[in-house]
DNA sequence: AACGATACGGAGAGTGTCTCCGTTTAGCAA
DNA sequence: TTGCTAAACGGAGACACTCTCCGTATCGTT
């Protein structure tokens, strides 16, 4: 890739990341492209699609998902302290900029989406977390990392429209949690 | 009103709701205008917003929640059964058309929305279920209408939006009866 | 320095939303 | 029935956002 047409790239993206916390992910696109100085061509030739965009933006807390799963496995408490305290990372990883919960679960159900490869790695993470959770005996038989991915990403989602507050958020959460743990 | 007022609104929301059913919530209100053989200016006098208009389309279904609460009230099995009735139910009625179930969580945090109200009778519903199932010691205590609402509104909007099938959103369904009833 | 590949920019076409205002019509009163 | 007025109509067009096309400019190599 030319020089010239990397740092245009890089400064759409930190310009993107800019207006998408200003504004939500839902931003006119011409603004991010007159902002960042370059025609509305380019910004479209390096991302043909909102998404592919918004996937870049995304980009950076990708890398910091393994360390989160990490501190939230370490969290002291028992079994379901544990899990809450990774759903409600989870719902604050992706709930960065308004509309991003919603961006995630449409790109859960699209194969198409860029965005779609964000999708696997939190799978993974969740996939980390059920495995750890249950070989301790937390966790129910039979849970799926997607089926994790759905109802958190469903909570966000509502959280996220609804502006809740982080009690209100919780509270919903724990009726998540509680309906994964093994009865006992 | 006047006559002929009353015969384009009837025929907007009719044809309204056809339009809605083919192509969701997000169909192009010109063309909807167009079917209803009527100019924009009229559709936008009787509904100022989209909203309005899918309001008025929803209304159908309003009269119809109290007998399906009846309907999953009475359901045989026991009581997380009749939860579950209810939940399933709940999720068909926002579901009716594409985008049904956003329209509702997002209208549900926004107290200016004309859809208010539809949250207000799903709450009313909610709460009916809510009673019953408290009396019969089925629910652990404290379960908010509105927390229901938006526990099943996320799982709906996730499934409506990655087209899920019946079974996979009874899973996710099962997840969040198992943490609303009383832990045994 | 010259050249070809690569990238740029922004005008403008396409699409959907919503308003404004000149024209038409319903419904009432004489 | 006729005339009148308030109510309602319709659709042209302004506005906002998306996305493409292509003439121009720049990079990096030879």
């Amino acid at each position: 890739m030319r020089a010239d047409a990397k740092r245009n790239r890089d400064r759409i993206v930190e310009v993107a990341r800019l207006v998408f916390r200003e504004q939500g992910y839902d931003a006119p696109l011409d603004e991010i492209a007159k902002r960042a100085e370059v025609g509305a061509g380019t910004l479209y030739r390096h991302f043909p699609t909102r998404d592919d965009l918004v996937d870049a933006v995304m980009q950076s807390w990708v890398d910091s998902v393994d360390t989160a799963v990490d501190k939230a496995l370490a969290h002291e408490g028992d079994g379901r302290a544990v899990l809450m305290a990774w759903l409600e990372t989870y719902v604050g990883l992706i709930s960065l900029h308004r509309g991003g919960p919603a961006k995630i679960t449409t790109a859960m159900g699209d194969p198409e989406s860029p965005i779609r490869s964000k999708c696997q790695v939190l799978a993974g993470a969740n996939q980390r977390v059920i495995e750890r959770l249950t070989d301790d005996g937390v966790l129910r038989d039979g849970v799926e990392p997607l089926q994790l991915c759905r109802l958190v990403g469903g909570v966000a989602t509502v959280a996220d429209q609804s502006e809740l507050d982080a009690p209100t958020v919780r509270s919903l959460l724990e009726v998540v949690a509680d309906g994964l743990v093994r009865q006992p």
